[in-house]
RNA sequence: GCCUGUGUAGCUCAGCUGGUAGAGCAGCUCAUUCGUAAUGAGCAGGUCGUGGGUUCGAGUCCCACCGCAGGCUCCA
């Protein structure tokens, strides 16, 4: 028998029989990596296992515990998924069905317009546990587009995108079908078979570690105005401690939840009979709120912003100037018809107004750069469905700023920006930092392609020279100019978008806003938007979640709670309390009404940073015993003196929480 | 806006196939005076999201609406 040479990721050459296939090889090295295999790179395409390998080519094969390796069993968990529902509902239609993160979907149109219920999931996935144990091969052919068709013809979704990927396709239809000339499907029993690119694993019995999650509706091809169908999602790992560990930290994450512990806190509320997505802070979540803005104010008087203020309404004229009617009129709140069919409206935006603060009279180049700041409460009129907690909500305030300067002082301006965002956030405990470059939407777009061009390259270079990883979002810029955006990481690896700087050369233009330079003429601005928190209250969210609860002490709304032992200690804890006090520090007495242990539980419920004891032996030498949040561990007699001096430390340089 | 769920006391939840609401915690009162995560007793608290309907009778069944949750679409 000939024999073929292949080439191993660690560049290594082996022998194999001629005709081998890429599991042959897997088996070749080893039997435990023949075990783990679930697919194989061979030439650099991901392949299937049981795929003969050409002489001379280069193989790697993939195991279960890789992402390529994840994502084919999770891909082929949909499949099984998708088999489950045709036996279950027999001539249901399905759409796409592909690996997600951590997980897979599939969409399907259930015969009678029959609609999934929660319940239905834990038939499907007993039924999914059957095909498991059938052990079902995964075997892939080969088809004309004509073969195709009639293969699928009872699949009107299927034939579609067989059709699109016919006459060009987009990345989403060639995902499925692999390439324009073939048609792969893979066939795991004479009832079922699926289009799909691959590859899978084997056969079914290599599955089996997934759990169906949820039902949704979405749009046959995300479209609003086509077909709803039924999505079922579900997540699929190597094995069942990797869906444990899985499991297990979606529920740490539940636990973070800023609506969650925004109650627990008593930090904010949203009352139904205001409305939805409208919320009011109460008194502690309104001293989060105060600490967060009042750092915020100082740091931007360091760094020469000068501050505004504007109505929350305006005549439709100012939108129309700016063009947000033209553009997003569906996103603002109904006009108020006042003064004889005078419309006005609530500000979704600051900008406009900063625009006519900058033209109230003439300007000249000198006072350029204009760096105008506000916390601007906004109010978008969001679809119902759309609003969550704090995080998206139809009314918030924005901390933002207009910054207005000349073409040559743009890039300065930009990279001042830049070191000033990173070094805000730093402050806040956010370390983790990549940026994101937003170009030119092609359809809502305003502006020369020369401008968008310029503004794009400038960002891209300022964000460059700060040394952080740049993403591309192509189109998804603003319709008046390209935006750069500050994306943070999280505690537990979470990313949010944070800041935001966009470039916007269409509202000066629009306004006629000018400035006289030193040759004596006039000029446009350009205008600078940026917004560092983007909207306090989702800044909260995300803090909230980020530190579980547990807001550093320069953050904390009640700082030290002071305990008395007895109720002879109580004029000694409101002494010390009083000297904290007097020293900014946000401090509360507990006297003693019930038992020391019930006072401490209270307090460490309320993650309260510092919890001061006060007995027989701290009256007599004025000490304290400091139980601190994260620790079990309480310290006697600490002089009263120190744990000032260690507690004012702690908030003036914004000392880190205890456990994250 | 669309799909699927869901809504009982401030919070967490129980309430079987329809027979006129129940617990724990929180709150209030009284007693207890205690050295680091729950002292005891008592009291009070709900038109069961809202409005219709079926029924002798609805927290429970049906319809509509509202809120919330998870998605989809959207997010200047």
């Amino acid at each position: 028998m000939s024999t073929i040479s292949v080439t191993l990721p660690d560049g290594s050459q082996r022998e194999v029989p001629d005709g081998s296939s890429a599991l042959d090889v897997a088996a070749a090295i080893g039997s435990r990596l023949a075990k783990a295999a679930v697919a194989a790179v061979v030439n650099g395409e991901l392949v299937d296992l049981g795929r003969p390998v050409p002489d001379n080519s280069t193989v790697s094969v993939v195991t279960t515990t890789s992402p390529e390796g994840r994502e084919v069993l999770r891909h082929s968990t949909a499949h099984v998924l998708a088999q489950a529902v045709t036996r279950l509902w027999p001539g249901a239609h399905f759409a796409i069905g592909p690996a997600i993160t951590d997980g897979f979907y599939y969409d399907f149109d259930l015969p009678g317009g029959a609609h999934f219920s929660d319940s239905d999931m834990v038939r499907i996935e007993e039924e999914m546990r059957r095909i498991v144990a059938e052990d079902q091969p995964f075997v892939r052919s080969e088809h004309s587009i004509e073969e195709g068709l009639a293969l699928f013809s009872s699949q009107p979704y299927k034939t579609e995108i067989i059709a699109a990927v016919q006459s060009g396709g987009t990345a989403e239809d060639l995902a499925e079908v692999g390439n324009s000339a073939v048609v792969s499907a893979y066939r795991n029993t004479d009832d079922f078979v699926d289009l799909c690119r691959g590859p899978h694993v084997p056969s079914t019995g290599r599955l089996g570690y997934f759990k169906l999650m949820r039902v949704a509706g979405a749009y046959w091809r995300g479209d609003e105005k086509r077909q709803q169908l039924q999505r079922i999602y579900g997540t699929a790992w190597e094995s069942q401690e990797a869906l444990d560990g899985h499991l297990y930290r979606l529920d740490e994450a539940e636990k973070r939840d800023h609506r969650k512990l925004g109650l627990e806190m008593d930090l904010f509320s949203f009352p139904t009979e205001i409305g939805p997505g409208l919320s009011v802070f109460h008194p502690k979540g309104g001293a989060l709120r105060r600490l967060i803005e009042d750092y915020s104010r100082q740091r931007h008087v360091e760094d020469d912003y000068e501050f505004v203020t504007s109505p929350h309404i305006t005549k439709a004229e100012l939108f129309e100037t700016s063009g947000h009617l033209q553009w997003y009129a569906e996103g603002m709140y109904p006009p108020m018809i006042l003064d004889e069919g005078q419309r006005y409206y609530l500000k979704p935006m600051n900008c406009p107004f900063h625009v006519l603060i900058y033209k109230s009279r003439q300007r000249s180049y000198r006072e350029l750069p204009l760096r105008l700041f506000e916390f601007g409460t906004v109010y978008r009129y969001e679809k119902s469905g759309v609003v969550h907690g704090l995080t998206r909500v139809r009314g918030f305030t924005q901390d933002d700023a207009h910054i207005l300067c000349t073409k040559d002082q743009m890039r300065d301006e930009l990279a001042r920006l830049l070191t000033f965002i990173l070094s805000l956030l730093r402050d806040f405990g956010l370390n983790d930092f990549y940026l994101e470059l937003s170009t030119r939407p092609p359809e809502k777009a305003v502006g020369t392609l020369e401008d968008w061009a310029e503004a794009e390259a400038t960002l891209a270079d300022v964000a460059r020279a700060e040394g952080l990883d740049l993403v591309l979002d192509e189109g998804g810029g603003a319709f008046y100019g390209p935006k750069i955006s500050v994306q943070a990481k999280d505690a537990i690896g979470r990313t949010h978008q944070m800041s935001t700087i966009q470039l916007d050369f269409q509202t000066p233009q629009r306004f006629e806003a000018t400035y006289v330079g030193p040759d004596n003429a006039r000029h446009q601005p350009i205008m600078i938007h940026r917004a560092l928190f983007g909207s306090v209250e989702r800044f909260i969210a995300i803090l909230v979640e980020h530190y579980a609860g547990n807001l550093p002490t320069w953050l904390s709304p009640e700082q030290v709670r002071v305990l008395s032992v007895r109720n002879d200690h109580d004029d000694y804890a409101f002494e010390i309390a009083k000297l904290l006090k007097s020293r900014g520090i946000r401090v509360t007495v507990d006297a003693a009404t019930e038992p020391l242990g019930a006072r401490i539980r209270k307090a460490k419920l309320e993650k309260l940073p510092y919890i001061v004891v006060v007995g027989d032996d701290d009256v007599a030498a004025r000490t304290v015993g400091i139980n601190a949040r994260g620790s079990n561990d309480p310290e006697r007699g600490v002089s009263f003196e120190t744990f000032l001096e260690r507690l004012t430390a702690e908030v003036a340089s914004h000392g880190r929480p205890e456990d994250l």
